[in-house]
DNA sequence: CTGAAAGCGCTTACAG
DNA sequence: CTGAAAGCGCTTACAG
C-alpha cells in the first residue's frame, strides 16, 4: 500500500504538499497539483482511513440506529440512506435497536468509544426525553451530529428528517370522505408513537374540513404496535361490536391488512361494504387481493435529504429542526382503485 | 477521552503495561493488573479503535455486502450476522449490492483502502469464479477473510455458512408425496443461481427416493429471479396449458405465494385441489389465506456460525469450506396442515 | 515481569 | 506557495 510519502517522492515534492492537493485544501501551484495527482494515480494511492480518522480527531463510519431491520419500512429506509452515505464518503455502520431503549441508551454511550462522525436514529419508538437529553448534550459537545430519521425528535433538541405522515394521511381521508365512505374508522392510535400522532392529525383534519364531529367511537387503540395481528383483532372487536363504517384507515400497511382479513373473513366485500386505506407502502400489499391503497414514502428522496443535513451538521452548518419528505397516495383495489 | 498514559498515571505503572493488562497479551504482575483495570474503569476508559487500527493494521469493521437489504431473507440474515458481530466485538459495515456485479466487483477492490477486518458477501446471484478470483487472491494475501453467506462460493475458494437447502427441500417434497399429493411441480428453476442448485436437488433426490421419474415438464423456470410476479405467471401458464398438479414447490415464498394465487383465482380449492409449498419463511407466509407451509431458516444458528467462522479465519486458523445450518418445516394450511 | 522508544500513516500549525 | 517536524493514541519489538 502506498502512503503519502511515497506519493511524495515519485511527484518530486513533499507529504505535505500531497496531503494538500488530496484534501483540496491550500491553495497548490497546478504543476505540483498535476504531478502530485498522476503519482497518486499511478501508485494506486489510497489514503489510510484509519490514519486521517486518528490524527484529524474523528472517523468516516456514520452509524444507523434502526428500529427493526426486518420491517419493510426501516429496511427502505436503511437501504436508501446506506446509498446516500456512500456517495457523500461516509460508510454506515448498522445497528440493529429491536426496539429495546436500553439498547439505544448503550449504543449513544459507546459512540464516543467509537469515533463515530455522526449518528441517525431510526425508530418510532418513544425515546422519553428527560433521560436521554443529556446524553444528546454529551455528544453534541464532542462535537458528533445526530439526526432523527422517520420519527421526529425535537424533543431530543436533534435535527430531524420525516415524511410529511399528516399530510399523507389528509389527502387519503379526504379522498374516502369525497369519494362518499363515511364513516371512516382510523385504526392504530399510539399513544406514546411519535410517528403515529402526526397521522392521527391528519384524520382529525380531514374531518374537521368536510365538517364531520370526530367519533370517539370510530379511533381505535392497537396494544401490539403496527402489526397485522392488532389490525386483525381490532377489526374483529369493531365488527362485533356492530360498527358500522365505510372505510378504515390504518396507520401501518400491516394493521390495514389485518383488519381487510379481519373483514372478509365475516364475509365483507371490499371495497363494496368497506374500504381499506394502508400506510406506508410496503410490498406485500400490491400482492394481496384486493390490493392495498397505500401512502408510500419517497425514499431516494428521503436518503438524499439525510445525507445533506448530515453534510451541513459535519460542517458545523446551521440546518432546519425538521425536514419534511412528501408522499404519495397509491390508490388500489381496496379503494375501489 | 482518555488515554493509555492517563490509565498508566493514574496506575503508576507505563503505558506498555497498561495496554498488555488491557490486551490480555503478556503476563503482568496480578496487583499491577488490578491497578491498571481499577484506574482504567475510574477514568472510563476506552481505547480509541483508530489509534488501535493504525498500529496493528486493521480495523474493527467487517463489511456485510448484501444482494438486497429489503428482500425479507436478507434483512433476517443482516439483522442476525450484525447481532453476532457485536457480540464479538466488531462492527457492520452494511453495503447494499442492489444485484450489481460491478457494484460487488467495486466494494471488493475498495476494501483494502477501506482497511476493512473482513467482508461478508451475501448474494444469491452469480458470481463469475474466473472474474472475481483473482480479486480474492489480493484479499487473501492481505489477510482480509471473505466469508460466503447464503450462497456458497466454493468456486472461489471461499469459506461458507448456508442453509441445508437441499435436505429442507427433500423433507418438504416427501412429506407432500408421502401425503399422496403427487405430481409434484418445482417452481422456479433458475439455471444460474447457487442458492437454487441445492433446492432442486432435494426436489430431485426426493422423486427418486419415492422411485418417481423426473418430469421436466413438471420443472418450471423463472425468468424473474425468486419474485412474486414470476410465479403468478409461471403458474397461470401452467394452468393453460392444462397440467394437472396436485402439489407445488416455490424456489422462494414470494414464487409459491405468487403461483398460490393464480391457482386461486383459477377457481382452484388450496390444499385440496392443489398444495402449495415455499422456501424461505417469510413473515406473509402466515399472514395470507390459506397460510403458506414453508421451509424456514435457523437465523440464530447462523449469525452465531458466521461469527465463529470469522473469528476463526481472524486469527488464521483453519475452518471447514462450509457451514451447513439446518432449516426447519413449517406446515400451515396450503399444504392442509 | 517491565518500560523507553519507535513507528503505524496521516494532517497541520509553524516558519520560511 | 512549500516543507520539516510534531503529534494524533496506540502496540510491540527490544533491552533489561
Amino acid at each position: 500500500m502506498a502512503t503519502v510519502f511515497d506519493v511524495a517522492q515519485r511527484a518530486g515534492v513533499s507529504a505535505t504538499t500531497v496531503s494538500r492537493v488530496l484534501l483540496g485544501r491550500n491553495i497548490v501551484t497546478p504543476e505540483k497539483r498535476a504531478r502530485v495527482l498522476e503519482a497518486a494515480k499511478a501508485l494506486g494511492y489510497q489514503p489510510n482511513p484509519m490514519a486521517q480518522g486518528l490524527r484529524m480527531g474523528r472517523g468516516h463510519s456514520v452509524a444507523l440506529l434502526v428500529g427493526d431491520i426486518e420491517q419493510n419500512i426501516y429496511s427502505a429506509l436503511t437501504k436508501h440512506v446506506q446509498a446516500a452515505f456512500e456517495a457523500s464518503g461516509f460508510e454506515l455502520l448498522l445497528f440493529n435497536l429491536g426496539h429495546s431503549q436500553d439498547r439505544l441508551r448503550g449504543l449513544l454511550e459507546r459512540a464516543v468509544a467509537l469515533r463515530l462522525r455522526g449518528i441517525c436514529i431510526a425508530s418510532g419508538d418513544v425515546i422519553p426525553a428527560r433521560e436521554f437529553k443529556p446524553l444528546m448534550h454529551g455528544l453534541a459537545e464532542r462535537h458528533i451530529p445526530v439526526i432523527g430519521l422517520h420519527q421526529r425528535l425535537d424533543g431530543l433538541g436533534v435535527p430531524s428528517v420525516a415524511h410529511d405522515d399528516g399530510a399523507g394521511t389528509f389527502r387519503a381521508i379526504q379522498h374516502l370522505i369525497r369519494s362518499g365512505r363515511t364513516p371512516v374508522a382510523y385504526l392504530g392510535r399510539i399513544k406514546y408513537s411519535a410517528t403515529g400522532r402526526e397521522r392521527f392529525r391528519g384524520y382529525q383534519a380531514a374531518l374537521a374540513e368536510a365538517g364531520i364531529a370526530e367519533d370517539p367511537a370510530l379511533v381505535w387503540e392497537s396494544q401490539q404496535r403496527y402489526r397485522y395481528e392488532a389490525g386483525y383483532e381490532e377489526m374483529s372487536r369493531a365488527l362485533d361490536r356492530g360498527i358500522a363504517v365505510r372505510a378504515v384507515f390504518g396507520a401501518s400497511d400491516e394493521l390495514a391488512l389485518g383488519a381487510m382479513a379481519a373483514a372478509l373473513d365475516r364475509g365483507l366485500r371490499v371495497p363494496e361494504d368497506i374500504a381499506f386505506v394502508g400506510f406506508g407502502g410496503i410490498g406485500w400489499g400490491q400482492h394481496v387481493r384486493p390490493s392495498l391503497t397505500t401512502i408510500a414514502g419517497d425514499w431516494p428522496e428521503f436518503g438524499k435529504r439525510v445525507s445533506e443535513i448530515f453534510l451541513a451538521l459535519d460542517e458545523g452548518k446551521p440546518v432546519p429542526r425538521r425536514s419534511v419528505i412528501e408522499t404519495r397516495f397509491i390508490e388500489r383495489q381496496s379503494t375501489g382503485g
